[in-house]
DNA sequence: GGCACCACCGGATATCTGTTCTGGTCTGTG
DNA sequence: CACAGACCAGAACAGATATCCGGTGGTGCC
């Protein structure tokens, strides 16, 4: 299916992505190789393509992308903020404070979807099974009744269920030692719970 | 530390390497912000690597890389157990469902430890707040005192918490209307628990 | 006011880079 | 044998791309 050459080229790709961070040109291919001719790389390149290895965009510079194993294609990178301040999803942008991966087909999430994540602070929301230390994955959408949240409440993002009470929204702690927040005058829903992951520093697992 | 506009840059640098595999040029930079001229794109581009949130190389088309978040290395594979014969660990080979994968730092476990994964069922650990639907992560290993750990039992796996007793171990629910466990000779433990993920399929969420 | 940034415009230039064309050798395969 | 396909040389072209130059206007600071 794929010659002993070709698979050179691949792997050549793949290491100087990894090495680098961006693709070699066909020149820079032809010169690691030893090519006296660009046509070779490029013929080579043609021959990945077509076989659905890589896929290229024509005209411009570097843009060989790697058609990765389909094994486990469907991972998405998650970006975790620390806060998010008031103007998100409009201009400013939050900070990011680390990135986390996970595979789409077993969190049940779609791959294209607008994610971000939080680190849970506190036991607000332990009723729902949620611990202080956990990682919420949540999705940019609008919520629906009894949806779990991250809402924007004095200048701070905070995890609560989102309950309409007779078209009134307000935000539910899933903890008898919380209050019920209602909101002043707006809820800024900054997206809604699709995703958990709890790590081994976890202390319900000690 | 960072201006409005130079985070803006950032975004669609991110976004674009997302969408489409590789870096924009300045063109497409400038195009996209609606700049008259490249040399907006590209003086925006120098304050974002003389601040070192890119590096970039002198002359090379598309020659951009993102210094912030760098690392998806870690990430491991879990293959997903359906059931776990009682040979496990020695011989036979369990029977793969499917394949589950994080990244290593954000669940916190060592990217070299001997993990599986399995799909909770029922709502025995609900104590724990681990939910039916579940997926949770185990490494092989020996269990200590309170650790929750997926142990055969009657030749089927359950997940419990490993509780020592004047140094007779037993297996013990965390959920009142399920009885403890007394091993009637031998306590095959399977692995312990060390992460959980929450799908969005989750009844919790809904 | 000087000074250092930031955010741009407008134009020019060199070079980087993909693409195309015309050849060639070798290895299979029907 | 003819034919297809992988593998390569050599040269030229056109578009893509980074870079350099000089300028404008604004903000904040000492």
């Amino acid at each position: 299916m794929i010659t002993e050459r070709q698979q050179e080229l691949l792997q050549f790709l793949e290491s100087t992505q990894r090495r680098t961070g961006f693709m070699p040109s066909t020149r820079e291919i032809q010169e690691h190789f030893g090519f006296a001719s660009q046509t070779a790389a490029v013929s080579h390149l043609r021959a990945l393509e077509r076989k659905g290895l890589i896929r290229r965009a024509p005209g411009k510079a570097r843009a060989l992308v790697l058609e990765t194993t389909p094994e486990r294609e469907p991972l998405i990178d998650v970006p975790v903020y620390g806060h998010i301040p008031a103007g998100f999803g409009e201009s400013v942008a939050p900070v990011t404070e680390g990135t986390l991966s996970v595979d789409a087909r077993s969190l049940g999430v779609n791959p294209r979807a607008k994610l971000f994540g939080l680190k849970v602070r506190g036991e607000s929301m332990i009723g729902a099974h949620i611990l202080d230390g956990d990682h919420v994955i949540l999705e940019i959408k609008e919520p629906r009744n009894r949806d779990i949240v991250a809402a924007l409440i004095d200048g701070e993002t905070t995890l609560k269920r989102f309950v309409l009470n007779r078209r009134q929204p307000f935000l539910k702690a899933e903890n008898p030692r919380f209050p019920d927040l209602i909101p002043a005058r707006e809820l800024q829903v900054q997206g809604v719970l699709v995703g958990l992951i709890r790590g081994a520093s976890s202390s319900a697992f000690a």
